[in-house]
RNA sequence: UGGCCCAUGGUGUAACUGGCAACACGUCUGAUUUUGGUUCAGAAGAGUCUAGGUUCGAGCCCUAGUCGGUCAACCA
């Protein structure tokens, strides 16, 4: 392992901050605080590990909080769901917390606020308050029940409690500021009105606190020292310390909030809203289809949870607004694979080689290497015989020398089995090749040790026995979105952008028997194919697999790239613009460099600033003269800039002498030899 | 129109107190290979959004602007 403190995220800096000006390290508490509304995703992922790790770092406690304040949106089992996929992930909490633990302190702390005229009932329609909220540019205007008498307040908010309203009639809410630039501080609701069933607290209450009340004062009762969450609750911080203020015992630690970028991969979105409307509209089969970036999808696609860790760790934590490629967590994913999934051979793409000279009773069992990057993982048994299939795209009767597989009167290797000629093809009426009549070489079976078995051929495929092969079904998954960035574009919505073939179904995939005992959740690899892990649809009797992810192929990018080479011509000559820049700032570029070049190229950089230096006045370069010693570049190109100058008629002053002279007995033998020629 | 946040190779992140812009993915070469995988060796690609300023020296500090994001749910 690397060192991990090598670099720092900006919350890990903050923290180190914190530590540093004396903040106690066994304080150090942090959360993950995810609503019960729908599935955790790759983006959730993100923040798990950010919390996580830095319990982990710290050795400090991670509570996992569920933030159920809502119960018309909440539900078991997404609470089930989330603590499976943190479980899956490898992380543990500290405490299993609910914001709904809490609700009677919080609704104490309430009454405190009215008690002290900081909240009053409200009970205007949403419209009203809607407007008088006013707008980002314009102050909002006070309710007219904001200076309700107290007594007044209490009296209605305990029968607010009690259930004697509707839904709707009244509300309590905090008294800040109407006219803050910062919408959040015009008098925000504190509580509502929902006659609803809670999943944990059933129909004890009929008013709950919304998520500023309960977010910040639950970080307080559990003693968070650091609160993260996303960008956009950055607008919220000023009422979280507000709420803060109100009820915090300076004996006890305050919590801070801090907040930083959601994290966005390419090709999908990542909002539970858009993820439950594919999920509604039947685009996808569930939160876990294997297309989803929720953490059930990826993890019935076959990702493991290493992939998904190492993803959010290489990806990273800032501020700025990103759109990961995809290709980062498909290369996490084959990392991790390549080191464990077990070898396998399948036919996607059916066609028949016969060998002729084969008996057609005899079967071989040949060994197939489990793992290759792992000696200890050891081989298993496959049967060879007369007839096999083999990949249809790994044979073309005709080629040109770039494709290395099969063609006729060429050799290739059959992995693990024995070197094979392709003779002939027949074809039906049509002109489809039926089958590839094939002759082997006896003596080149693998392992073997002969001298034939050691041949260099051009290609090796894979292949499965006819007669042994089990038919099993093979899905495949594309990108389900045919856009980089599909929910980002201001004329278009992002279901315009769904992939209609982000899904293949191949129903008559052959795979070699011994996947017949495939386990879930273990990943194959299929040679020269990809990652497949057991779908949960999959039986005893059917045998379904999920693709994770393709190996990388640069034969299908070669192919690929033949078709479009006239649109990277153009790219590439579109970068070479040159922007105008002074002389001076040439130089002084040039200078930063000069010191790692040598030879031809530190030539042809002395030759430039000669150059740019017949741009440049004495009074320009002057103030160079005083740079630093240690910056020997940015010197000698000013030595050599001044030489210049001079060769041009520049008399020399004494200032021009003191700094010839200072470079001349410089420590860099580069520097004081061109300040010699100056002497 | 106002407030706040952000801006570094194609992408994602680093760069400590101002001092040679680094790493990973991706791309491209080459070697090795019984997986066109893996591994190994290498390359290209950024004057750090723009314009000023401070400084011997700015990605970093200051000012103004620009692009992008975000804020007006009885959601979180």
């Amino acid at each position: 392992m690397k060192d991990a403190t090598e670099s720092l995220n900006f919350i890990e800096h903050i923290i180190e901050e914190d530590l540093a000006n004396g903040f106690p390290k066994e304080k150090l508490c942090f959360r993950f605080p995810p609503e019960p509304n729908g599935y955790l995703h790759i983006g959730h992922a993100a923040s798990i590990c950010l919390n996580f790790g830095l319990g982990e770092k710290y050795g400090a406690p991670v509570n996992l909080r569920f933030d159920d304040t809502n119960p018309a949106k909440e539900e078991q089992e997404y609470v089930d769901a989330i603590k499976r996929d943190i479980s899956w992930l490898g992380f543990k909490w500290a405490n299993e917390c609910y914001s709904s633990d809490y609700f009677q302190q919080l609704y104490e702390w309430a009454v405190l606020l009215i008690q002290q005229g900081k909240a009053y009932v409200d009970q205007q329609s949403s419209e009203q308050i809607a407007e008088q909220k006013g707008t980002p540019t314009s102050p909002g205007t006070p309710s007219p029940f904001r200076d309700r008498p107290i007594a007044e307040s209490l009296d209605l908010f305990e029968r607010m409690k009690n259930g004697e309203f509707a839904p709707g009639t009244y509300l309590l809410r905090a008294k800040i500021d109407m006219a803050s630039p910062n919408m959040h501080m015009r008098d925000p609701i504190l509580y509502r009105i929902i006659h609803a069933h809670h999943h944990r607290t059933g129909n004890k209450w009929n008013i709950y606190p919304m998520y500023d009340w309960a977010h910040g004062e639950s970080d307080y009762l559990e003693q968070v020292s650091h609160s993260l969450c996303t960008l956009e609750f950055k607008a919220h911080r000023e009422l979280y310390d507000w709420h803060l203020d109100q009820i915090v015992d300076s004996s006890k630690l305050r919590p801070k909030q801090r907040e930083f970028a959601r994290r966005n991969l390419s090709f999908t979105v990542m909002s539970k809203r858009k993820l439950l409307e594919l999920v509604q509209k039947g685009v996808v089969s569930g939160w876990d289809d294997p297309r989803m970036p929720t953490i059930s999808g990826l993890r019935r696609r076959g990702y493991t949870p290493e992939s998904i860790r190492k993803f959010s760790e290489l990806a990273g934590i800032s501020k700025r607004d990103n759109v990961t490629d995809v290709s980062l967590l498909e290369y996490c994913v084959r990392e991790d694979l390549n080191q464990t999934a077990t070898r396998v051979m399948a036919v996607l793409n059916p066609i028949k080689v016969v060998i002729q000279n084969f008996p057609e009773d005899r079967i071989e069992h040949l060994h197939l290497e489990n793992n290759p990057e792992n000696e200890a993982s050891g081989t298993h048994e496959v049967p060879f015989s007369r007839e096999l299939y083999i990949e249809k795209e790994d044979f073309k009767e005709e080629a040109d020398k770039n494709f290395f597989r099969l063609t006729i009167g060429h050799e290739v290797r059959l992995k693990s089995a024995y070197i094979i000629k392709a003779e002939a093809v027949v074809k039906d009426s049509s002109g489809t090749i039926l089958e590839v009549h094939c002759s082997y070489d006896p003596d080149s079976r693998s392992g073997s040790g002969t001298e034939a078995s050691q041949r260099k051929v051009k290609s090796t495929l894979h292949w499965v026995s006819v007669a042994h092969a089990i038919q099993a079904e093979v899905r495949e998954y594309d990108r389900l979105f045919l856009d980089e960035s599909p929910d980002t574009h201001e004329t278009k919505t992002y279901m315009e952008f769904i992939n209609p073939n982000s899904l293949k179904v191949n129903k008559t995939a052959y795979v070699e028997p011994f996947l017949s005992k495939a386990k879930p959740n273990e990943s194959y690899q299929f040679q020269r194919l990809g990652y497949f892990t057991l779908d949960q649809d999959a039986s005893s009797e059917k045998l379904i697999f999920n693709k994770t992810v393709g190996l990388k192929d640069t034969w299908a990018k070669q192919s690929a790239a033949k078709l479009s080479t006239q649109s990277t011509v153009q790219k590439t000559q579109t970068q070479g613009t040159q922007v105008g820049k002074s002389g001076l700032n040439e130089i002084q570029y040039l200078g930063k460099k000069l010191t790692n070049l040598s030879g031809e190229k530190l030539e042809a950089a002395l030759h430039d600033i000669r150059n740019h230096a017949e741009q440049v006045t004495f009074e320009e370069l002057e103030p160079l003269f005083s740079t630093a010693s240690k910056k020997v570049g940015t010197r000698l190109a000013v030595l050599v800039a001044v030489g210049t100058l001079l060769s041009k008629g520049l008399t020399k002053n004494a200032a021009i002498q003191n700094f010839i002279n200072s470079c001349a007995t410089d420590e860099s033998a580069l520097l004081s030899e061109e300040a010699k020629k100056l002497l």
